[in-house]
This record gives C-alpha cells, sequence and structure tokens, in this order.
DNA sequence: CGAATATGCTGAGGTTACCTCAACATGAGG
DNA sequence: CCTCATGTTGAGGTAACCTCAGCATATTCG
C-alpha cells in the first residue's frame, strides 16, 4: 500500500493538502495495526462484526463495500487466525453466520482502542477550537 | 478500489468523519479521471512529469513513493498509451530519461484542469471563510 | 403441490498494482 | 583495470479485489 491513491504528487491546493493529510493518518494507522498483524480489511471486518454481532457474508460484504465473494475470503482468514467462526444460520439453510469467537471480540477490543489512541494522537496536535472547526467542516463536506 | 482503505466502518469520531470524506473526494475524483481511461497511479506520474519536466524511472518513483521497477510498468503502460516517450541520458549511458510526448502533455493539462474544477466543486460547499480555516487546520495536521 | 425463479455461499480463475530478486550495462574510486 | 555502486528491467510473486458458474435452499405463483 502506497502513500496517495488518488493521483496527486506534491503541489499544493486544497486537495492536495487533504491528500497528504490523509496518507500520514494512513500510516499511521496502518503502523498502530501491525502489532496483530492483522490486514485493514480484516481489521475493518472485526468492527462491522463488533459493532452488529453476527452477521451473514453477505451482509458483512455490504458493509465493507466489497463484492460478496472477496466477504468470504475475509471470512476465511479471519477464521483461520480463529477471530472469527462460522455457525449455520437456523432461519435459512442457506446462509452462514459469522461472530466473533472470544479472541476475536478481544482482539477487536484492543485494535479498537489502539486506533482511537492514535487518533486522538494524531489530531492531539490541534487545539480544542481548531479540532471543532475541523469536525465541522468535514461533517459539512461528508453530506 | 473501496470506500475506506484503513479499517473503520461506519461510526463517528473525528477520524471516522475524516475517512468519510476523504472515500467521497476520492470517488469523485476519480470519476473526473475516467474520460481518459487512465488509472490514479498514471495520473500521478503524468503531474509528476509537467512539474519536473524529463526524469528518469528511478526519480518518478521516489516522487511516486512506490519502488523502482515499478516505475518501469508505469511508464510502459504511459508508453504504449503514447503520452510519455523514453530517450537515452546523454549525462549516464545506464539510464533512460521519460518525458512528456505532446499528447501527454495535452492530456496532462486537460486532467489538471479536470481535477481542479472538479475539487473546487467539492470544497465549493464551503464558505470563504470555512474553507480557509480548513487550509489552515488541514496545513498543521501535514507537519 | 410442483415448477420456475431468486438468493446465499463458495470454487475456479482473472486482474491490478504493487513487490523482491537477479541479470546486465555502465559509472566511479582506489 | 578491478571492484563496487548504480540504473533499468526480466522473471516471478502477492494481496485484495473481481466475475462467472455451480450448488443448495427459499419463495412465489399457476
Amino acid at each position: 500500500m502506497t502513500a496517495d491513491t488518488t493521483g496527486t504528487g506534491d503541489d499544493d491546493s486544497l486537495a492536495e493538502t487533504f491528500w497528504a493529510v490523509a496518507s500520514r493518518l494512513r500510516r499511521q494507522t496502518q503502523e498502530s495495526l501491525a502489532p496483530w498483524e492483522i490486514t485493514p480489511s480484516q481489521s475493518r471486518a472485526l468492527g462491522v462484526l463488533g459493532r452488529h454481532g453476527e452477521v451473514r457474508p453477505g451482509t458483512l460484504a455490504e458493509h465493507l463495500r466489497i463484492a460478496a465473494r472477496s466477504a468470504t475470503e475475509v471470512v476465511d482468514d479471519l477464521q483461520t487466525r480463529g477471530l472469527v467462526e462460522r455457525r449455520p444460520d437456523p432461519a435459512d439453510r442457506r446462509a452462514t453466520l459469522v461472530a466473533l469467537t472470544e479472541e476475536g471480540r478481544r482482539v477487536g477490543a484492543a485494535i479498537r482502542t489502539a486506533r482511537r489512541a492514535e487518533a486522538d494522537r494524531f489530531f492531539g496536535h490541534l487545539n480544542d477550537t481548531d479540532r471543532a472547526e475541523l469536525a465541522r467542516i468535514l461533517r459539512t463536506l461528508r453530506a
């Protein structure tokens, strides 16, 4: 994974600055993930599972915005790592439910904490007003 | 390419909001690139070449922050599309210089314009003060 | 009810954008 | 001129996606 996926080198418009910051944040986030040897995708999946409880691969795929087939793969990986388990969906015998294992819950929580700490560190360089301003402005851009 | 490469699903801290915005911006940028059927990497390379004139593949790689070998590939692609050409480096017979063709210059400029317009549209939802604030705050985060 | 059709998962195999490693040519310093 | 460094590229690998096809089950409808 490299710096700036979006096609901008090093000049200086708002967009460029934005991507430069994004790149820094991504790098830092990635490092904070390293201790668990988990890929971003996997971590994302853990997040979804933590928030939604057991879900079917297809649903997971929607949340991750990837194809259903690809979710199967992510689940496979997490399963070999012992972080999730598959069980039959009692409501539909075609389907499978993916659920966190005890270990998965533990790791998921640890990651969430680490990520939060790391984000605080990152945005901690700002004073409170700036942080609030940034949040407000970003929220309007998110729409 | 998917939404949020960094492993965060859908909750609501500053970081999450930031990535949500990033994702929107990336998507939009990508669409604005579509007419040229050019990948983000290639567009990045065109940008570097536009800014630096002729460079060696190795130098290009540094700017793109990818391995030298991978730069060779990007150059190959641009060359088959007729956007760049390779010529021997008169100063060092091991080396090659990569330069924009006329067409490459044309396309590069067009892309730059499109990208700029698209960024204006994106950040245009903000009023002038907010835009300035955002720029300032992002610049401090870039450090 | 039974047939047609839709849905959920996954095997097989492809693509893209990277990577490393080794080969080869040339440059530079002792 | 011999050794070591440097620049590019062939060969081959990987991660994270993708589509398409197949199979099992569910749902709908005549």
